[in-house]
DNA sequence: TTAATTGTACTAGTGCAAATAGTACAATCA
DNA sequence: TGATTGTACTATTTGCACTAGTACAATTAA
């Protein structure tokens, strides 16, 4: 059983269900919750975090339809066998964002080098 | 009087009167525009929009405070006299976003360049 | 065998912020 | 004079996230 240290941000605009989801999906993508390992139980994350379990369950069902963990009645929650294509769909879905967000800042004028140059600094 | 396209999204998590300070912000960096040029009544808009004027009225609000628009009692919303200052914060604002990602994605294993190299195709 | 723990499932209710509804006032302009 | 403008205020509604509470069956460990 690993523990996860869950950071939640009450004044966000993102639900907490989701910031419980991407805090996970961000652990597994870095490699610190690997494939098989057993993950907080719905009712302990909820005790953890001072919230209630149907808020957990919430995020363990979105994490469950994304691959990314694996559930298994009356034994408990795991890291999902193979990560890889989760992790890559999560990668790909923020590439995408920030790709959508460089063209919004080049129609405006600045040129997709400077931008780059920007970011660097 | 120049008309503005709005685009809302009543399924985004982004309340209507933001939507809007971000539209109108974004045109007035797209140079659609201009310095001066007046633009609808908070009334007018709001019956363009088909929602209440205390909603657009809330955006104006934001709007000015940016320094994006100058409202005249009486006499109307105008863009203001100068935008530049406005629209140079938006862009830093995106940049930051923009870098804070990326850097979240070194972070999962990604080389800085190989991220790059992904965003242009 | 028994008690604790697991995931699952369901209904009802709470709380907050966005948005609406409605009204009123003063200044300006055609 | 009548229409339009921005401004200002209070009360209400709505929608959604989240909570509260309960129940059940399967498994595990003492």
């Amino acid at each position: 059983m690993k523990q996860i240290m869950i950071n939640l941000d009450y004044q966000s605009r993102v639900p907490i269900y989701e910031q419980i989801v991407n805090n996970i999906e961000k652990y597994v993508a870095l490699g610190i919750l690997e494939a098989r390992t057993q993950i907080p139980s719905i009712r302990e994350m909820a005790s953890n975090l001072g919230i209630n379990p149907n808020t957990v369950k919430k995020s363990y069902d979105i994490l469950e339809s994304n691959g990314v963990i694996t559930t298994i009645s009356t034994k408990g929650t795991f890291i999902a066998d193979d990560t890889k294509k989760a992790t890559n769909d999560k990668i790909e879905k923020e590439i995408n964002i920030i790709r959508d967000k460089i063209n919004e800042l080049t129609k405006m004028g600045i040129g997709y080098d400077e931008i780059i140059e920007r970011i660097k600094k």
